[in-house]
Formats: structure tokens, C-alpha cells, sequence
DNA sequence: AAGTTAAACAACCGCCGATAA
DNA sequence: CTTATCGGCGGTTGTTTAACT
């Protein structure tokens, strides 16, 4: 689409144009700069851009605020910024991104996450903006088909990458991890375990940034990784709503969790660094995770309800595999803990007190990373493993104890812990997982111990509630 | 042909860090 | 040292067009 409004528009408003003008709320514009001066708001006219070419011509880039003082443009320094950035200023390339350029994305994305503005720098003429809208359509695209974000290359890639740079060296992070990572602050607990199971973990530029169920998503599935932490929080594709038809949990209640999730943790500010706009991916994990899961455990018995791409087939396979690997821990039940303490058990395992000086780990990556078929994941040989993992679930310190006390005892006292959760998350939630203990829902099925959903929870509270 | 959906694009909003006053 | 301002960034929303039913 080459289309550009303001060369078919030229010189005609549009509605809210001439509608929706506002006094600059000082956010855009800052400090008055019109002196209550009405600024135009919405689509350029190209006389707009003309005025503001001629003015950058005149007196460079920047200063954005003075813009509309010596020009005469009505328009916030902020929007003269964006437009110039985004539309005027020479060197633009225009048009569809090509092949090389959409690998580049895949790859920067993969190590760099939604730093739309660095990702730029590598793409000459390209903005952040046209990046971000690439980026937010293809995972629209990739969800929708039931396809992973990252191919697989790219994942093997950047586990390579992440081995051969020694990007897992703890504290001492590297060049290159500082400069893409500059603004994290990796959590220690995290870290360590992370030191100690480099293998299970390959994106450590990522890190900080994504809850603890994307990084055991990344173990079972790394191209799955990015589907999870970069939707946007509120980009919920209906279509994807409506495969809650599948279950018998609303969306409300999964946006119950992400207000949840997105609280800021009442401990510390330094935790909501931690809990970044990105980590609003963790709804989404919820989303497609369960999804996918109704996918895979539908598939074989409602193949009329879709029409099923190869790719949902390979999505719904990976699946399985992920929730055998969950089912094989052993763990408890509850929706809380039950993927983040499988991850950090694995690390603790694999960082000195492994069991029978097995690397678990190192099988774990094996098994997933390498994307191998299910049929070797599912091999006794892993299933054998799962008591290591179960073993130190429950001593993630992440938790709150006595809750996820509660938690590991599922099946001891369910109905304690559905208050709890029903207690955080609001009765909708209560009255469905009330539904589940009951064994009077279908909504077991999702919110039972197969689901990817409620194992994802714990990554909520780790995340929060890490030092 | 009309309605619906997905994709592409443009722009705004809010937050945050840097920096000048 | 504090405050105000600016610029940048990322998230989100709205609009238009193309494709599909």
C-alpha cells in the first residue's frame, strides 16, 4: 500500500481535523508554546509539510517546540517531530520492507525485543514506527495462524549467539548485552539460575524483561517467546477471544489478570522496572497459550470447528509437548508456580544441586530448543526427569509461601487456594475456578493442571516479588 | 454488490530521561 | 538541589484499503 493520505487529501481536512483540534494539553507541545494557541491534530496536509520541511531546511532538526512559534504551524512540536522522523525527512525508503529487511527485524527483534528505536539504526531509512507497525501486524498474522513468531533459525541463531558470546556470564554482562540492555535490571535470583542453565534459556538479552513463563516457553518452544512478550497488552485479536468459546473463561477474567499482572508490585518501584510494559506480554501468554492448548487438545476431536493449517498442527504439536513436559514435573496443580517453579527448579538443579550429577538442563535444551520431534520429548528418559524438577518446585523463594503453600497443596486444599486466587483476580475468576474445583466446569480444562494459562501465573508474582 | 475481516499505515498519548533554568 | 521543559520512545488507537465471503 503506497497509498499516503495527505497526497490524496492534499490541502482537504479531514473531519476530525477540523473537528478534534485541541488546546495543547502540555504533554504535546510542552510548556505552552502556543500560549493557549488551538493546535491541529490528525493527519498532515502536505501545505503542513511543506512548512515544516521548509522550516528544518531553515533551521535544522530539533527545537521541535519553536516550530510552530516561527512557522506558523499549528501543530505541537511532538507531532512536527513524528512527522518529520516519520514522513519528511530525506533518506526515507519507502514501501514494503524487502526480504533482507523483514530478516532483520525477525533477528534484531530476537535479540533486542521492542527497542523499535535501536532496531531503526540497523535498517537505514526505515523508521521505528514502520518497524513497530511491521512487527505488531506480523505477530497479529503469526498468532492468528497459529504460527511461532521467530523461525527457527533464527531461535538456533540467537542460542548460538547467546552460547558463543558468553551472554550468560551472570553479572558481567558483555558489550554487546549492555547495549541492548542498558535500561534492565537483570533480578539476581534470576540471573543465577539462569548462569547455571545457559542452555535452557538461550535469549538472555531478553531477560529482564520477560515473565517467567516466556522464558520456560522459551525451554519448550523459543520461537514462541516473542508472541508472548511483545503483544501489545490491549491488542488482543478477537479472534482469539473468541476461541475462549473453547473454554468456558471470558475474556474479563483474563483481563482481570492482566490487571493483575500489570500492578505495580506493592513493594518496591525497583520491581516495577521489572514488570515493564513488555512484561504485559504475560496476558497474551495466557491467551495464545491456552489457545493453543485448546487447540492441541480439541484438535483431534473437533477437527470441524477450524480449518487447521499446517502450521496449527505443528503449534498444536509443540503444545502437547509443552504440557507433557508440565504434566511430567509433577507439580502441584494449582495455578500458581507451576511453570516459573519448573524453570527455576531446572535451574536450580542444573546450578549445583543436580541430582545424580545429571545436567538437566542441558537435556531440557535438547529436547525443546532443538525442536526436536515429541516422540524423543516424550521418551521415558524425560519423563524420569520430572522428579528433579518436582523436587525443588516448591522451594522457589519467589513466592509467596504461605500461598504457594497453598498452592503446592492442590490437591490436598484446592478451595484454599481458589479463594486466594479469587481473592486477587476478582469472582469472576473465583467463580470459575470454584467451577474447576468442583469438577462442574469444562473451564478445567483450561484452568487445571494442564493449563499453560495457570502456569503462568507464577510469573506474575516471581517477577513481582523478586528482590 | 454489500458486508466483513485483515493488513497497512498514520498519528496520538503517556512516560521517562536528560538537561537547562 | 529542585523544577520545568524538551525530546525520544514505546504502546495504543483510529482510519483506510484490499481481500475475502
Amino acid at each position: 500500500m503506497s497509498r499516503t493520505k495527505n497526497e490524496r487529501e492534499d490541502g482537504i481536512f479531514y473531519k476530525d481535523q477540523t473537528e478534534s483540534s485541541l488546546i495543547d494539553d502540555g504533554n504535546c507541545g510542552g510548556g505552552g508554546s502556543g500560549g493557549g494557541v488551538v493546535l491541529k491534530k490528525g493527519p498532515w496536509t502536505t501545505a503542513e509539510d511543506a512548512i515544516l520541511i521548509e522550516y528544518v531546511k531553515k533551521h535544522g532538526e530539533g527545537n521541535w517546540n519553536a516550530v510552530q512559534k516561527h512557522s506558523g504551524l499549528f501543530r505541537c512540536g511532538k507531532s512536527c517531530r513524528l512527522r518529520w522522523a516519520n514522513h519528511l525527512r530525506p533518506n526515507l525508503k519507502k514501501g514494503a520492507f524487502t526480504q533482507e529487511e523483514e530478516q532483520l527485524i525477525i533477528e534484531l527483534h530476537a535479540k533486542m525485543g521492542n527497542k523499535w528505536a535501536r532496531m531503526a539504526a540497523h535498517l537505514p531509512g526505515r523508521t521505528d514506527n514502520e518497524i513497530k507497525n511491521y512487527w505488531n501486524t506480523r505477530i497479529k498474522r503469526r498468532q492468528r495462524s497459529g504460527l511461532p513468531l521467530y523461525p527457527p533459525e533464527v531461535c538456533l541463531q540467537e542460542l548460538q549467539e547467546s552460547h558463543s558470546t558468553g551472554a550468560f556470564n551472570g553479572g558481567d554482562k558483555g558489550p554487546h548485552d549492555i547495549l541492548q540492555n542498558n535500561s534492565y535490571e537483570i533480578p539476581e535470583v534470576i540471573f543465577d539460575c539462569l548462569k547455571a542453565s545457559q542452555n535452557v534459556l538461550p535469549y538472555v538479552p531478553e531477560l529482564p524483561d520477560m515473565s517467567t513463563s516466556s522464558m520456560l516457553m522459551k525451554g519448550l518452544e523459543p520461537a514462541f517467546e516473542a508472541v508472548k512478550l511483545e503483544l501489545p497488552s490491549l491488542q488482543y485479536p478477537e479472534t482469539e477471544l473468541g476461541n475462549w468459546g473453547t473454554f468456558s473463561s471470558p475474556p474479563p477474567l483474563l483481563e482481570s489478570v492482566d490487571a493483575f499482572i500489570q500492578s505495580p508490585p506493592p513493594t518496591s518501584g525497583a520491581e516495577s522496572d521489572n514488570l515493564s510494559p513488555r512484561n504485559s506480554g504475560l496476558l497474551n501468554d495466557l491467551l495464545h497459550q491456552s489457545k493453543t492448548l485448546s487447540r492441541a487438545k480439541t484438535h483431534a476431536s473437533d477437527k470441524s470447528s477450524n480449518s487447521t493449517t499446517p502450521g496449527d498442527i505443528v503449534e498444536s504439536f509443540t503444545f502437547n509437548i509443552c504440557q507433557t513436559e508440565w504434566e511430567n514435573c509433577g507439580e502441584p496443580l494449582s495455578p500458581m508456580g507451576i511453570s516459573a517453579t519448573s524453570l527455576l527448579s531446572e535451574c536450580i538443579s542444573a546450578s549445583g544441586s543436580s541430582l545424580d550429577g545429571q545436567p538437566p538442563a542441558e537435556t531440557f535444551t535438547e529436547s525443546h530448543v532443538k525442536s526436536e520431534p515429541a516422540d524423543h520429548i516424550l521418551t521415558p528418559e524425560i519423563k524420569n526427569k520430572s522428579p528433579i524438577r518436582l523436587d525443588s518446585c516448591c522451594h522457589d523463594t519467589l513466592l509467596a509461601s504461605s500461598w504457594l503453600e497453598q498452592g503446592c497443596g492442590y490437591d490436598k486444599d484446592q478451595t484454599v487456594m481458589t479463594n486466594s486466587i479469587a481473592t486477587l483476580l476478582g469472582d469472576d475468576l473465583s467463580s470459575e475456578d470454584k467451577n474447576m474445583a468442583a469438577g462442574t466446569s469444562i473451564s478445567s480444562q483450561a484452568w487445571g493442571r494442564d493449563s499453560c494459562a495457570w502456569n503462568s501465573m507464577p510469573a506474575v508474582c516471581q517477577m513481582s516479588e523478586l528482590p
